[in-house]
DNA sequence: CTGAAACATGAATCACCTGTCAGGTTTTGG
DNA sequence: CCAAAACCTGACAGGTGATTCATGTTTCAG
């Protein structure tokens, strides 16, 4: 069913603004229409047809819909990252830094709303491709809570778990405020879960 | 694309043994298909050979692929939740409860290793059957979290706020460990996150 | 034992999809 | 301006898939 993920070849970029421009339709659709349908259930004559171009125009930016799907997963994970490094970049503290990071991946998904459909999608096209996306997030976030850790920034604790703990933190209020309601978390609901990071909710 | 969730038709039960052995086939076989391929690329065809009947008997038992797949994502639903409170029921504090609920959690997904896929493809078949899923399980465990806190039992603080944060915890546990690594959650792992929800990870 | 109800079949229908291709049109470098 | 390169097209070949249906076979109450 899937193949390796390996097997992306880097689609050459077009060299006239004519291409230029039909390629950013076309990626804009497809992100549209794999977003809405999922994976399978998207058609490259969707696409094609939302993009306003003929169908066979699609197979002169990308070797099949498979490889265009994949380009696509891998731009989003590139994407949540970044945002998340620059917004993470200005803390004063682990703390501040995690509830910046929080409100840039709510803030990141409300702007990008297709994003948990396609990466979700993901799995079915290519398992390794899903894996790599949630294990490249956590990576550098797990050695960013070590050192924070290390430094007394935080209590002592292993950072790879706390990362994927609060990656689904994360993953369920964007879901549910930016993704499903189209909004920002709440400051109420951000406070309380910093709370809840910072100090827990056992009775003293 | 996706019908209301509320033309849900209840599925009258075979009469006979037979009739009830060849639906129990076919909803495992069902369960299989949807499990490794995902709602779309899984056929009718594929799962009735997997059953080892006719395609035709599919459509005595189902009133169609989707109809079936609506069936499978309810039946786990209520499986999640009825496997959780049983755990949780003979919990004699509410951070004893937290940590049973989420042991009972991940050992549900390792028995049932086709859950996150089935339901995560539901958002692409009926969107109002993929938030049900979750709004079910949040509502009650919100509940028992404000009636902790009522009691004492937990520190005050926003019961549905913590319990799609620890949702959001315990999906990425079961992700990570019952479906990616097929096993159970190292205990020195679920140490951790419930020294997290129960006292932070801000310094002192 | 028997007739009606339940259950089973798989070929056929109709719809739709990916990827290709031969034959255009548009853009660009010189 | 002009030839070459880039870009575009949409019909089509080769598939797959959901659902129906005419025709059986099996089960069971009486």
């Amino acid at each position: 069913m899937s193949k390796q993920s390996d097997t992306v070849v880097p689609l050459k970029p077009p060299v006239t603004s004519r291409g230029r421009a039909t390629l950013g339709r076309l990626l804009a659709a497809a992100e549209a229409e794999f977003g809405q349908k999922g994976y399978h259930a998207a058609s490259v004559a969707g696409i094609t047809n939302e993009a306003g171009v003929g169908q066979g125009t699609w197979y002169l930016y990308f070797k099949s819909k498979e490889d265009a799907f994949r380009h696509l997963v891998m731009d989003i994970g590139a994407g949540v990252r970044r945002a998340m490094a620059a917004a993470v970049a200005s803390a004063s503290d682990q703390m501040d830094a995690e509830r910046r990071g929080l409100e840039a991946f709510v803030r990141f998904v409300h702007e990008h709303p297709h994003l948990y459909r396609i990466v979700q999608e993901s799995q079915f096209v290519d398992e390794a491709l899903f894996r790599g996306y949630y294990r490249n997030i956590a990576e550098g976030y797990a050695a960013a809570l070590n050192a924070a850790a290390k430094r007394g920034d935080l209590r002592p604790g292993d950072g790879e778990t706390r990362a994927w703990a609060i990656m689904g933190i994360g993953h369920f209020l964007g879901l549910r405020y930016a993704v499903w309601e189209g909004r920002k978390a709440p400051e109420a609901v951000v406070d309380e879960i910093m709370r809840l990071l910072a100090e827990g909710m056992a009775p003293k």
